[in-house]
DNA sequence: GAAAGATATCCCGCTATTTGGGATATAGTC
DNA sequence: GACTATATCCCAAATAGCGGGATATCTTTC
């Protein structure tokens, strides 16, 4: 888990906030005793941030004592379904993906030091997966990730190569600065990405960067399937359609960003 | 927009979570400086929060000094998807629901004074609608609310008639306590409840509750269809299949409880 | 329906922590 | 690579949160 790092001043807030990072599908309910052990406070306290995240709706009360992820967070994500540019861009052309391809497409933005998936349409055949809404996944494994790495900002890249110098190294992606840009600027190039089993064992993955005027990443459209599923189809077919999507979705931002 | 009630002791905290609430569907993007003045504090303490906020992920930075809700949110929600005892339980059973009736259906929770949509599953014809995952709707209108309603437990209906005593009154539910308890003890006899256009003008709804073992609710299913829709589907068919609904979820509910 | 057992809130002096105004550093723009 | 806007840092003062214990509220049991 990574702790985060309240900066200055403000250790009670960051305090109170890390109680959210608490909850994980492995273990979703917290009894009270727990959380405040979790916290290494004091009683008063401790229940204090429980009883305000919980009139914020952010921590749900189960049965005596126990809470979970509260509502509040669900109201949220609708709010922020309802509103975001990139999801609202993508209408309609996902779904198209799936029929021209036949295999589950994804939208993917960039988080923190990963990759999150904020939208997806599912391949009729395709069974229940891993990468609904919400999945994080890293940033140097799968096209859908590499292909936003790529088209990061200058700065924002330096900062992720500080932080990750080692993880890029492991993941292939170079060396050394100079190796490391040169293998994204590659990428850059042909305006996609390729990757096969890379995030999950025998699963191709084709991803193109949904980018701004300046020419940097919002974020990413791909699809996925697995070596076994059907293999007729051309590798190629993929790249140009999901090229497609990515323009057409890169577009329908601009002209909204106008408006 | 309800202001949330620091209780005592810790208003920097609840003030802090204030911030969440400022985005709504209409101003879902907020520059610092606006947040700043609708904190009314200091420059300082105002960057402070927001940087808090940021880096638990909470606030998302778009362009220069304006922010959205953030991608915590978003993965908060999936870990509230893959572990939430009543949606896991509806699983299968809203689809079989819409198959059955040819409508579509829905799955709630109470929250607070209000009831939250956590499910939906739309028939194929039916229009998109303003029912997703996330919605908030009143509690003393439109069947999912009313039967919850009737289905809380002694004390927690108590406190909301306390609150709410003009709301119920207008809502047509009864004007005192007793005649209150009366009306909605009639729909706990029913064991389900059935309106016309109270929500939304021209919309039929029936719902059902999902109970514990102490018979109170944990939530609703219901369907709902417009008037001018096929109207071949006849009511009691759809009471029925509502309340099937509702037990088969209400029974898997008690056997996740028991493993 | 009333009593026992938990669970959560309140009280209040103390002191650590946040606060806030200005200077400074960073990030984004041209 | 220089400029403007945005965000962070610095530090003294004091406010507002902390914590230990008592109390109130809710839950379960008989």
């Amino acid at each position: 888990m990574v702790t985060v790092t309240a900066t200055q001043g403000n250790a009670s807030l960051a305090k109170m906030l890390h109680i959210l990072e608490l909850f994980s599908e492995a273990e979703p309910v917290w009894s009270t005793a727990a959380i405040l052990e979790a916290l290494e406070t004091s009683r008063s306290t401790g229940y204090r941030y429980i009883k305000t995240l919980h009139e914020a709706g952010l921590l749900n009360a189960v049965r005596n004592g126990y809470y979970t992820l509260g509502p509040r967070i669900i109201e949220m994500d609708l709010q922020i379904r309802l509103t975001d540019p990139l999801l609202l861009a993508s209408h309609g052309v996902l779904e198209g993906l799936v029929d021209r391809i036949g295999h589950s497409a994804l939208l993917c933005t960039a988080f923190r030091d990963a990759v999150l998936c904020v939208g997806e349409c599912r391949a009729p055949s395709s069974p229940e997966n891993r990468f609904s809404r919400g999945q994080r996944r890293p940033l140097f494994q799968g096209a859908v990730s590499k292909v936003i790495l790529a088209h990061l900002p200058h700065h924002r890249l330096k900062a992720v190569y500080a932080r990750q110098r080692e993880e890029i190294e492991k993941a292939g992606l170079g060396s050394t600065w100079s190796a490391f840009r040169a293998t994204l600027g590659e990428m850059k190039k042909d305006g996609y990405a390729l990757t096969v089993g890379e995030f999950n064992p025998g699963v191709y993955s084709v991803a193109a960067p949904i980018l701004t005027d300046q020419k940097t990443a919002l974020g990413s459209v791909g699809v996925a399937w697995d070596e076994n599923e059907r293999r007729d189809v051309a590798v190629e077919h993929a790249v140009l359609a999901v090229k497609q999507a990515a323009k057409t979705i890169s577009e329908r931002l601009k002209e909204a960003q106008g408006s």
